[in-house]
DNA sequence: TGTACATCAGTGAACGCGCGTTCACTGATGTAC
DNA sequence: TGTACATCAGTGAACGCGCGTTCACTGATGTAC
């Protein structure tokens, strides 16, 4: 909750132009406690407008519909999510306090894992929305693609930058069996179009592993389809994504 | 859809309980296809009912509550699930047709990850309802555990067994810091409770790895999260699985 | 084999609820002259 | 600085919808004697 009166300036906002953004900031506050508290599904106008203290109606000043509404909160998740993990995965060689730290690639892929994991705890709900199943009726518009692919760049980006930098020691696979040829075609096509020229086929299918790995034990967790499992454990976490990301090379 | 009086001899049940059963049978399916259309927040008993040409509080003689059948739906899906898997993953060493296949541990592990996916493919909303975002107001009775670990079991049998047998081969992790203590003998004890004593801490965090990447990859190809992602290629499916099943040491 | 009673599937009406969205309106805020 | 008009946030009523669940009932099926 930032009180953006006191930061922005207000160069030039009309007293409507700040009141119709304070309640925008506040209508899509109550969505997300509410998203918090019943699940997208349980999300509803009428009762994002009776927190307000608003007539239903009124919402539609705002947003044109429960589904603009919902695409909004995806887009703003996504964003919440994908800053997080840049921050991490993007961080200055060593801050002053962090000096002794270990900086290295590795380091970084396993910080901005728990990142996303932290987040991911901090905001059940939103991450659900995320990446659980698709909120029934709701087919979201192309605007979330830029937004939704933020927290899965972050980490393709250590990657690329440890493999163009020469930092790259993956493992050699002796016994994998070698990659169909359309599929390695595929991934290199993949690479250079996302400008990671450096990262191999190998390489990529190890990072898609350990992508797809980490949103795995993170949705395993939190929705708690685990019940007997040792899943929900920090340190295995730890472990599991520290090995991935040895499978990648990244030392 | 089995008709199941043709099969069975109907020993000694009255026209009534036949009806029940038929009926029950009926409502569930009629409750699978609006699953499917729907998803689960668009199941309502009225529409159940509506299906069959009843009049929804008919459905009460049935079912308990909407609770209740959702419920139903979630351990038949385990069930069905799970039974996929052990079909697979506890085949008998080799058939007439398949005596030339390979049935070593790792195409058995890879196997089994297949049938899952083509499972999660064929029933996307009811794998959903079973890993996806929780349905929101919905509690899972402890009714549903048995059958929840069903599927993980199946996957886990095989590591156990080739475990039991010496047949694992474990990469030595090399890099990797050893596992912390705890954790090490938390993952002791719940080898040992689930009677694969033979499992190390290593093998069983590369398991659990290699299970949630499995469900990692398959809920990220079916819940469409990766708009520009290779994901959703079954090759690349084979190429992730069998590395993993690889790292887990299986042959 | 026939009768009396108990069981139970299915009916239809009702209760009370919440939802998204539209629409004509009022009254305050902003803008152009 | 003052006035006339345009913009637009918020109101309140309404439409039409679907939901889960309860309840007293009818009539067919099953059971015990």
């Amino acid at each position: 909750m930032t009180t953006d009166e006191t930061v922005v300036p207000a160069v030039h906002r009309t007293a409507r132009q700040r009141a119709r953004e304070q309640i925008t900031t506040e209508l899509l506050g109550a969505a997300r406690r509410q998203l918090a508290a019943e699940g997208a599904a349980g999300l509803s106008l009428r009762s994002v407008a009776r927190e307000l203290g608003m007539v239903s109606s009124a919402v539609y000043r705002y947003f044109d519909s429960r589904d603009a509404l919902l695409t909004r909160l995806i887009v703003d998740a996504y964003d919440a999510l994908g800053a997080t993990a840049e921050a991490v995965a993007e961080a200055p060689e060593s801050t002053a306090e962090a000096a002794a730290e270990d900086t290295g690639d590795l380091a970084r892929w396993v910080n901005t894992a728990r990142a996303i994991r932290a987040w991911a705890f901090d905001h059940p709900h939103e991450y659900g929305l995320l990446y659980g199943s698709p909120v029934p009726g709701y087919a979201a518009p192309e605007t979330t693609v830029a937004s939704g692919t933020r927290p899965s760049r972050a980490l393709v980006g250590i990657v690329a930058r440890a493999a163009a930098a020469g930092r790259l020691a993956p493992p050699s696979p002796a016994e994998a069996p070698p990659l169909p040829a359309a599929l390695a075609a595929e991934l290199e096509a993949l690479a250079r179009q996302i400008g990671a020229d450096a990262v191999s086929p190998e390489v990529a299918v190890a990072m898609i592993g350990a992508w797809t790995q980490l949103f795995g034990l993170v949705s395993f967790e939190l929705f708690g389809q685990t019940r007997n499992m040792v899943v929900g454990n920090a340190a295995l976490f730890d472990a599991a994504v520290t090995r991935q990301a040895l499978a990648i090379g990244l030392r």
